[in-house]
DNA sequence: ATATTATTTAACTAATTGGTTAATTAACCA
DNA sequence: TGGTTAATTAACCAATTAGTTAAATAATAT
């Protein structure tokens, strides 16, 4: 996972983690603050690993405070995120005949070599 | 990897996948074009798995034409992660020194530094 | 100094991932 | 029918991941 995109996006590809950067949008937590929800569900060590890896993503800023460790969202991996996705809005935004439509009539001849065309 | 939205954003962080999706943004390939670009570095068989993880995580449409599998691009799975960002927006459209300011501020009270706050 | 609280690191393990080569399925073509 | 093309599946392997418990670090409080 080497690229920056790629490991913000596996960075968010797990439920706990997002919880996490859902919880610290209502602002600062520190690290046991932000387990309480999970302990039931796996330890400590487990949750440090997770918030290291959104650390190591970009994704928050873990600060120092006496023995607390403060976490808070970090804007710019959510920025690379939201521009690498504004490429693909059409794809969302259009109706989905008229893009079913598009698409199979945009690329009619790059097909190769079926004369009969049996396309639906 | 059990919700959409996880294996959605796993689905989205490698770099060949994105590629894939770059190239299917132009309009519906089948697999064996969709694969010649990255043939150098790894087999037909990987390429095929990686469209596999895309389709599971709902990001593509594969369907049959003869003997080739036309792939496109869902936007379903795209809209389900616009949506999850849409929350975030705020921490990337402010400006950082604000953002800050405001993180900083609106948490005061909630550090535990302060002696004689045992919270909850 | 010592104890307490907050958090991380180390060492380990099981499950998953991302790749390989070889075999298989499926449709077309002559 | 047999041969070619397109793509997937099977079997395997190495590297990574996500969790564990136990130990270590670091700051505060007594």
């Amino acid at each position: 996972m080497k690229d920056n995109l790629s490991s913000t996006f596996n960075a968010l590809a797990d439920p706990t983690r997002r919880a996490m950067l859902a919880k610290l949008s209502q602002g600062e937590t520190n690290v046991s603050d932000l387990a309480k929800p999970f302990l039931k569900k796996m330890s400590l060590p487990a949750i440090s690993k997770h918030l290291k890896v959104l650390e190591d993503a970009g994704l928050i800023i873990k600060t120092r405070e006496a023995q607390w460790r403060p976490c808070r969202i970090n804007g710019e991996a959510l920025k690379d995120v939201s521009d690498w996705m504004e490429q693909y809005r059409f794809f969302w935004e259009e109706s989905f005949d008229r893009l079913d439509e598009y698409l199979k009539t945009m690329t009619k001849n790059k097909k190769g070599k079926n004369k009969n065309e049996t396309k639906k």
